[in-house]
DNA sequence: AAATCTCCCTGTAGGC
DNA sequence: TGCCTACAGGGAGATT
């Protein structure tokens, strides 16, 4: 499923083809997403020029002059740039195309993800307006965490995973990082030290930072080809293991529900 | 304010 | 082989 590393690799594999170029036409096959792909769109888009392409969590941002493209691949989605002489497939929902024959083609089997239009900038959006810094930014510190943290009952990672807190940590890696800082996922957050924090940020930085170095390696299947999006393929030590045994240490891994969702960790390296 | 629950959707896996 | 069901999950919005 697409997390942040996904959506920056995504970013980065459609700027050169999008930026700098007008759309001619928005073709929209299926508008029932996450919401409906406003009908707007199709005018507001057509004859615009691609300012740039940006990134704000998991949001994939398309600027132009009257507005901005909001994209959210929610967990199944996709986009990759196509010629007009590719015929849509199944689950290819949204065609945006521009001059040239050059084709933005969103597809999202679950529907989960988003298209929708900001005519204002980008960050006065209620859904982008709220949401925590950047994990990778230098705004987000221990401090940071450790003030925002205080009073909290809630699990260390359900408070991780909230993006009112940080951007772009999903269930994935959260459970990776959490198992690197030697945290449990259950801890609660607001009695956690600074100095337990500071190895949570370390660790959530590595990770995020890590998948998109690698993601980057696969920037070419999101050109043409079959349209699999390269998923970061990385060697998972928790996430999707539990009842096998521990990387680290050799103990049965545990799983557990948090929040419905799954949590896998390693009861004897995380306290 | 914070914690918890519900819902959107379909591919996949497991049971029979 | 094929049908049926349970489950997965991002995250906003409603509810407690």
């Amino acid at each position: 499923m697409p997390e942040l590393p996904e959506v920056e690799t995504s970013r980065r594999g459609i700027d050169p083809h999008v930026s700098g170029r007008t759309v001619t036409k928005t073709i929209v096959r299926q508008g029932k997403l996450r919401w409906p792909v406003p009908v707007q769109i199709i005018s507001e888009l057509s004859g615009q020029t691609i300012l740039g392409t940006d990134r704000r969590g998991k949001y994939l941002l398309l600027n132009t002059a009257a507005g901005c493209l909001i994209i959210h691949l929610g967990m199944s989605g996709s986009v990759r740039i196509v010629d007009n002489s590719q015929p849509a497939g199944k689950h290819d929902h949204v065609d945006i195309e521009f001059t040239g024959g050059v084709i933005l083609r969103y597809h999202d089997p679950r529907r989960f993800g988003c298209i929708l239009w900001s005519a204002h900038p980008s960050d006065q959006h209620p859904l982008l307006r709220d949401l925590g810094p950047e994990p990778l930014s230098e705004e987000f510190t221990a401090d940071y965490l450790f003030a925002r943290s205080r009073g909290r009952k809630t699990p260390i990672k359900s408070f991780i995973m909230d993006s009112h807190v940080v951007v772009g940590v999903g269930n994935i890696y959260a459970n990776e990082a959490l198992f690197m800082a030697g945290i449990r996922p259950q801890a609660e957050a607001g009695a956690m030290s600074r100095a337990r924090l500071q190895r949570l940020v370390a660790s959530i930085k590595e990770v995020i930072a890590h998948a998109i170095t690698v993601g980057g390696t696969t920037l070419r299947d999101f050109v043409g080809g079959d349209g699999k999006p390269g998923y970061f393929q990385q060697s998972l030590r928790v996430y999707g293991r539990g009842g096998e045994a521990c990387k680290s240490c050799g103990s049965v891994l545990k799983e557990i529900r948090q929040t419905q969702r799954s949590s896998v960790y390693c009861a004897r390296c995380q306290r």
